[in-house]
Parts: C-alpha cells; structure tokens; sequence
DNA sequence: TGTAATCTACGAATGACTTCGTAGGTTGAC
DNA sequence: GTCAACCTACGAAGTCATTCGTAGATTACA
C-alpha cells in the first residue's frame, strides 16, 4: 500500500470548508474562501483532489458538486498520527502534553478531557 | 514579518537526531539516519537548514559541528500550534481529543496529563 | 438568435523540497 | 612526497504543491 500522503495545506483548507458546508459547488467554496485565491484555482486542486481520492465529485448535473471523503474527524487523527510519529517519536501522550502547554484550552473542553480520562480510569478498573 | 514556517519533513528528521545526539557531525547525523539517506544529502539539508535558522554550526574546526537552533519542545509546541490552527481552527482542546483517540497513551503519560489537570484545577480554584 | 455568464479541462509557470554527483581542498599514513 | 580518505561547497535534476490564464462547451435570457 502506497503509504497514505496527508493532505497539502491547501487541500486542508478546501477540506475545512467542505466540512463545515457539507457538499459544496467550486463556486460556493471559492466563495467561502474569499478572494484569496481565484476560481480556477479552486477548481484545480478540488480536481487534483478527486484524483487523490480526497473528495468524490457528483458529476449528474453540469455543475460539480464536491464532498470530503473523509470525515473530519477521521482527517484529524490522520494528521495527529502523522505528527506525533514525526515530532514526538510516536507517542501521543508527548503530542498532548505539549498541546496543553502550547495553547490555553477553554475550560469546557478540559472538563471534556477530564471527563475523558476519567472514563478511561473507569474501565481500567473495571478491567481488574 | 515571514511567517516563521514549520520544519519539513527531511529537516525534522535531522533535528530529532540532533535532539537526541546533540551537537553533531555531518558523518554524525548521517550514521544515525541509517543508509536511507546520502552523505550528501544530508551535508546539504544541514546547509539549509543553517541558513534558515534552524541549526547552528560551529565552523571552528574543519569538520564543523551542528546543533539544534531551538530546543525540541519549543519546536514541538510550534508545530503543534500549526497543526491547531490548520485543522482544529485553533483549538488546542480539540485536538488533544484526538489525539487521545487516535493513539493509546501509556498509563505513565495518562498519569502525567491528568496531573497537570489537576494543577489547572487548582489555580483555578486559588484564582476564586 | 445572439450575447453574456458560467462551467470544466488543461497547460504552464513558479517555487519549495529532496536527492545526489562532482569538484576541489585538507588531512593523515606510509 | 604521494595517495587514499574525508571534508565542504555547489549545481542540477526530479518531484510535488500552488497558482492562474486560456480555451472550449453549455446555459440563460433579452
């Protein structure tokens, strides 16, 4: 298996928008973009994209319509994956201490994370 | 002001060797890499990587001797701040949960985090 | 019908990343 | 001194990512 690329920063970008929109025209997600980068560029990588096999594309009408492959979530642990093996020697553990450190959580989603590690807490006990 | 751009793969690998052996040679860095990779290639990324700021060389002998510019946490941090940003719209929060998903942490870092958890905890309360 | 708007496809330019060969200088062993 | 081993510097090639212009087809509508 051809080891799987992760996508470009301007594919993440598309893909982002495709997320939040759900399916979406070129012209609606250039649109979102702003006028960043013209229409044809969009179109380009959303081509390149199809290829890759990042987004489908529905072809039934004369206008495209683009969709992500993936699930944002499934993207984001792709990505985390790839960090943690690259720059924290594999350990995701490392990876998550230097996100606290790195950037200020809101306090609902460190009550999430505690509620997380307290959930997993749970099963190790029950586990005994 | 440029941007400070993230390290790339090729030069993230040389960094981790650094990181781990401290101030090396080319020859150095290059045995640690194993064969994938030539002397040259190597020679070459450090050249580079010096002149962008990544590395620093002491040139004072004939074989000069590299070393990291930054200390591998705040290279971590940096790249874990990029990766929020690019894919979780900044939240550090987010991210960390999928991390926590994506790869099973030890019970050593799952103790660390829940530890630096409860510190949090209680500046806040002292905060009150 | 004819014209403007809109769409896709494609090619090309540019720049970054990565690789490695070659050249030329220095060192050390004999 | 000579030769092999080793060092740095540099150029060039190949790939990938990103950008956008142009061309050609289709649609909308006055």
């Amino acid at each position: 298996m051809p080891a799987r690329r992760r996508p470009t920063d301007a594919e993440l970008a598309i893909l982002r928008v495709l997320w939040e929109q759900g399916p979406s025209t070129v012209r609606e997600v250039a649109e979102e973009m702003g006028r960043e980068s013209a229409y044809t560029t969009v179109l380009k990588l959303l081509q390149i994209m199809t290829d890759k096999g990042l987004v489908r594309r529905d072809e039934s009408a004369r206008t495209h319509v683009y969709r992500a492959a993936r699930s944002e979530r499934f993207t984001q642990r792709q990505l985390v994956r790839d960090l943690a093996d690259r720059a924290f020697g594999g350990s995701a553990g490392r990876l998550v201490m230097q996100a606290l450190a790195a950037k200020q959580a809101s306090p609902e989603e460190l009550a999430e994370i505690r509620a997380w590690l307290a959930e997993q807490e749970g099963k190790r006990e029950g586990a005994r």
